[in-house]
DNA sequence: TTGAAAGCGTTACCAC
DNA sequence: GTGGTAACGCTTTCAA
């Protein structure tokens, strides 16, 4: 492996002349800097980045700190971060988050700059503890799909989409309307189950009516799909049920199938992402930017890395739009009496 | 931030020390360790890993170079990855590869052991030059769903897959089958489809059959959308297409929609992969365990990375089982007079 | 068992 | 403009 001091000798020059020619500094005559290259081309030269990070005392790569496989929805905005990305020259590592315990470690391990250039963390709300820890390391934050004191963040409304989803449904005649989310307390720290709850309470108070039953159950298909079950039995069953994720949503659908209910023909089923399976199960949802968002904190985190002052403006939040996707698991209710609005 | 020297200071004994009790060696008296420790927790210190690296020589993560947003199972088998790599203290960095061009920069930036302790190769053949230079660079390769000369991998049998596709096809009484697959000349030398290909040209010779047509097309639902339109119009108009990918057969079912042909009724439909689309949609498959392969791959590189001298054992290529999924887009074909088997 | 010191490959500062 | 050299924070000899 040749090094700078390879390439100085080579080229007849310092190494401090060919660190220059690396980092294009102005400062370097043309013939010089010919010769320099050539002989990087020469002798296929390629600076470590580890040596180049400890003198710089700064890493050159990002941290993304994802509950990367609980959510589908979560590699969908890895997507965007990549693209994000693009070619600014930083290096993207991933962190697996599958507990908070996970959370406080790899945030804490990260809190210094020559760990990390700077921080995505989605759909995660760090302790204010850690971020305090992540400022005064030096590592700037952004955080997608969450909240944080000061932090940068890409978000969307939940309660609007909460109130969005609730609204189609209002709109299509139902009153009794279940309502299938995360458990409002979690140890992560979630709040858009919560928060999508909310607009759904709102909606139907709006109505005068409010949720017929509110289940809280994992992210995962299979659990929303043994707690559906025993909403779609009970004796008074919803005409709809509003899933905050598309996850529990398909999980609604396995009930319904299974009970021998026909969506949406005996139950209406609407869910919150838009993840790639709604398309193909025809689930009706609200889709919010799962791309865009972290196409947009990458791009966030880009511009407070180049330009670190930037830190304390008052646009600090970015909300992204929500978008209602009827697709065909929604419909007017049938058969029995509407309850009056 | 905390240094080893401040941990040395403060323990009153020598940076060698505190590096003994770090990356613990025997060498270190108990009470000695004892201070050490203590007065690492004082100071909440964290080694850097540049530095560590550095004096090392060699980096402590794992690159994994992926075409990363074409194919969607590629995610999942990065999601294997992540399990795989579990908690063996090495970064999980991303190298997103879009072009020939982008796999050569990454790989030849990343052949050497500062830059990636090791590297896992998905889904991309990389060039014979390259794996040298990867080998001279002494970082330990694995190849998941890609072969190479004495580089380890983790494969599956394409030309099995392929039969057991089309046999399953041919049992169900077809012979009138179209195949759909990306080119078998391709920039980054996939040869799967090429594989597949042979599979099913095998099975349908051998009841005195051929393909009514090979169509080649991008991995994309769209562009098998259109591939298949103009398939399902012609005039001998196959009963089944097998698409190499289950992102093709999705093309196909949109195409049969928009012509208003019944999948299994009019044309079957068979895909591959098994990838979380599928079961919505519920397209018959070949399973191809691609949470697995990347476990695996995985788990193959960090015993290369333990024990750097297992790398000629004769096992190197590990491969995968390949397993019919029947859903609902494969039926006996009907209407039109069978071709004799 | 421990301390001191020499690297590891850069960058950045200071002279020239 | 350019060359020399001290960091950067760690690991790893080499002596003691």
């Amino acid at each position: 492996m040749a090094t700078i001091d390879d390439v100085a000798a080579k080229a007849g020059v310092g190494v401090g002349t060919v660190s220059r020619v690396l980092n294009n500094s102005p400062k370097v005559s043309a013939g010089t800097r010919r010769r320099v290259e050539d002989a990087i081309a020469l002798l296929d030269y390629r600076p470590s980045p580890l040596a180049r990070g400890l003198s710089q005392g700064r890493s050159h790569s990002i941290g993304a700190v994802v509950p990367f496989f609980t959510h589908a929805s979560a590699v969908e905005r890895l997507r965007g971060v990549v693209a994000g990305l693009g070619s600014a020259g930083y290096d993207l590592v991933l962190f697996d988050v599958e507990s908070p315990a996970h959370r406080a470690e790899h945030l804490g391990a990260l809190a210094r700059r020559d760990r990390a250039a700077g921080l995505l963390v989605i759909s995660l709300r760090p302790p204010p503890a850690e971020l305090v820890r992540l400022a005064e390391g030096g590592v700037p934050v952004v955080l997608i799909d969450a909240m944080g004191d000061g932090v940068p963040a890409v978000v969307t409304d939940d309660v609007a989409g909460g109130r969005l989803a609730t609204e189609h449904l209002v709109d299509l005649g139902h009153r009794r309307v279940a309502f299938i989310g995360e458990p409002p307390e979690n140890p992560f720290g979630f709040t858009a189950t919560a928060r999508r709850e909310l607009g759904c309470r709102e909606v139907l108070a709006a109505v005068g009516a409010e949720p017929t039953a509110v289940e809280y159950c994992e992210h995962d298909r299979l659990v929303a799909q043994r707690v559906a079950r025993d909403l779609l039995q009970s004796r008074d069953r919803p005409t709809a049920i509003f899933a905050s994720s598309d996850v529990q949503a398909s999980g609604v659908l396995l009930a319904a199938a299974e009970l021998g209910l026909r969506v949406p023909g005996d139950v209406s089923v609407i869910g919150f992402d838009d993840i790639e399976i709604s398309m193909y199960a025809g689930i009706t949802t609200i889709r919010q930017p799962l791309f865009e968002s972290g196409r947009l904190g990458a791009q966030l985190l880009l511009e407070r890395l180049a330009e670190p002052s930037a830190g304390t403006e008052d646009d600090l939040v970015h909300e992204l739009p929500l978008e209602l996707v009827v697709r065909r698991t929604t419909a007017p209710p049938t058969g029995r009496r509407r309850a009056r609005g």
